[in-house]
DNA sequence: TGTGAATATTCGATTATCCACATATATAGG
DNA sequence: CCTATATATGTGGATAATCGAATATTCACA
């Protein structure tokens, strides 16, 4: 159940990938319609590495209605928060540029905590 | 020039080059009969791994009569550095795992700064 | 110059990764 | 039920990664 050092670098070694971790590590929560206009990227590629980072256990994700919104996984790692806090540090550049891009996104949808 | 996270991250996303670069880091500079011994592991494989590192600027290199020895290339970016340490402090046994098979290598080659 | 140790590289085979395209599933709202 | 939107997944093909075995290269030293 422990986490290889390797493991979770492998899963940040595609750029898709490591573009959504580092988003979801500043943003807290996106739903996937959010991350592929974030990216300007397709649906399919951006959902099949949203399921990979799941699959090994770096997302957690839950529905809501018609959205799945993903986040860290709540169980992840200290040393793996560690990573992705130190680079998303040493790159805001990349990291802007995506929020920027979502900053002009309409319509998106709004989190709800849980409920009613 | 710039270091790209994933780039990094995937060099870093196989279980060979993850701990030469975790030996490296921990040790400063080993010599590849050393890092054989410490991963034991077999030559071809080590040497190609080492070969790859350096082809993208994590390690350098230097001949020293009839061994080479490798270490974090010394224009390794802060953020990489950063990344090393706090996955190394995570992950001591991995790295004692290793220290401790180098401590029983006989005849290690002595290091010698350039010198004579 | 010849031999052995250290290291690098070539080769062929196997497996893994990534993508685009098409299709499936789930949900909301009429 | 019917349709539209959001998301997931099956498929096939192209490319890349990895490995062990064998061979090449480099150097020290007799």
């Amino acid at each position: 159940m422990t986490l290889a050092p390797h493991t979770f670098f492998k899963c940040l070694g595609d750029e898709t990938r490591a573009r959504i971790m580092l988003m979801l590590s500043s943003e807290g929560e996106l739903c996937v319609c959010e991350l592929i206009w974030a990216l300007d990227d397709n649906q399919s590629k951006v959902s099949r590495h949203l399921a990979q980072l799941r699959a090994c256990g770096l997302l957690a994700d839950r529905r809501q209605g018609q959205w799945v919104y993903y986040r860290l996984h709540p169980e992840l790692a200290q040393w793996a928060l560690d990573v992705l806090n130190v680079t998303t540090q040493a790159h805001q550049s990349w990291v802007n540029d995506h929020q920027g891009r979502l900053a002009s996104m309409e319509d998106r949808p709004l989190r709800q905590a849980s409920c009613c």
